[in-house]
DNA sequence: AATATATTTCAACAATTGTTGAATAACTCT
DNA sequence: AGAGTTATTCAACAATTGTTGAAATATATT
């Protein structure tokens, strides 16, 4: 409803007889060029495209690439950026919603794991299509020694530390050491989840699937959340070393 | 130890002619053309890495490349069947090991764990120069969704099916479902361990390394056998689902 | 020593790479 | 309607890509 006012007051402003179409369709070529470059950059990596396929698969001139972004570096950059902002938000929601609803009894370390993980296996489940090519890029890059480390600490370890915080809180007493290997196996778990590698299909015969994001939502948060209670909870008999 | 001996007796040879000098040679130049293959791929990846960067890097003319393996692919994946065999060897022994010591008495689930990650985050740590491109390529491609399938499950699934078995037994009653799914989460824990990122380091300001296998080896078999006795032990109170 | 085989070098190939400048079209604003 | 800006097309560039055939060299076998 309410997005329909902004239409018209576009149309009055801009008053030539195809006045919003312009605008309109240079962002959807811009969109359209993102949209490709992510599938593909998803499928084989940066280097595994070429400018010329990304502007095939988007239907327009290969120059174009260059006039909207920069470079193939810049254009792969952004697409990285352009969802990323997204991601964070939906996970920071959750976990506000679950501070939220324990004012004053604690919460636990499975429904801060959950708010971290879940957001994005529901995406993958709600809205595959769209997602699905950007959760595999960004599984690749996590796990690539040559850009997991900067790129992925750039557009997400704000976040992280706010989980890490609310762990932290959960588990008083936990060693450092423990939380940030505890993260590190958990982001490993999370990342190789929504790459969709169909590795476990094979695996298991067929009998589970890689791209079946509710049966991950249901065991992810339980596995991780058992092993950070494992690793840094003080009141467990054995330490770390 | 031994084997390092070889390198100042090719030197010699090299300029002069001693006749048994070829074959050898001819061996470590295939050596060689690995050594790079395998450090270059690993940093960059298939498509990101030029055969004449290959040979350049190894001291040796492109064509040597088409000659000692037929195409870029063949070389890509000799460098990886070449070290394959060693750690799925070096893994059964793990697990042999652990099941004759336990010969009547239940094997726990953290030592078939153990088993499983222990011998490769070792030999990162005992012998990192020669193993950590190795280990990298192989978390790049586990995480790829265009190789990652069916590459991984050529290589190494025959022996993850041999540890599943173990651990069916250490779990008797736990569901199937349960089972692949506490491995694929260990799966994505292992990898992102040893593709040694950074990202650690930067996430911890340096508290925490990627590359710190002891502190790893330490923490990995502990936190996942917790995992796994979360979801896959059917005396715990909540079941999937 | 002569021959056969295995290894290495050299030079080139057609195709493709990222990128750019100039021309053209579409659209906005006055 | 005309000037100005933004978006798109076209054609080309130098460099590099994977790959190959033929020649040269080294080693193995007789």
């Amino acid at each position: 409803m309410l997005k329909y006012i902004s239409t018209p007051v576009d149309l009055q402003v801009m008053s030539s007889y195809t006045p919003w179409s312009m605008a309109r369709d240079a962002e959807t070529t811009r969109e359209r060029i993102l949209d490709s470059a992510e599938a593909l950059f998803a499928k084989r990596g940066f280097d595994g495209v070429t400018v010329r396929q990304i502007m095939s698969k988007a239907g327009a001139d290969v120059a174009l690439a260059y006039y909207h972004f920069k470079s193939k570096r810049d254009l792969f950059n952004a697409a990285l950026l352009r969802r990323a902002k997204t991601l964070n938000e939906l996970r920071l929601a959750a976990l506000l919603e679950v501070e939220e609803r324990h004012k004053e009894d604690e919460v636990s370390v499975e429904e801060i794991i959950d708010a971290f993980t879940r957001p994005l296996l529901d995406i993958l489940e709600n809205d595959p299509d769209e997602w699905r090519d950007y959760m595999a890029l960004i599984a690749q890059i996590n796990n690539s020694s040559e850009w997991g480390g900067e790129l992925m600490t750039r557009f997400f370890d704000p976040l992280v530390k706010r989980f890490l915080d609310a762990i932290r809180r959960a588990l008083p007493g936990c060693r450092e050491e423990d939380l940030f290997w505890s993260y590190h196996f958990l982001s490993g778990a999370l990342t190789l989840t929504f790459a969709e590698t169909g590795r476990l299909d094979n695996l298991s015969d067929g009998l589970c699937r890689s791209s079946d994001m509710a049966a991950a939502n249901a065991r992810m948060a339980r596995f991780i959340a058992a092993g950070f209670r494992e690793l840094c909870d003080p009141d467990t008999k054995k330490p770390t070393k």
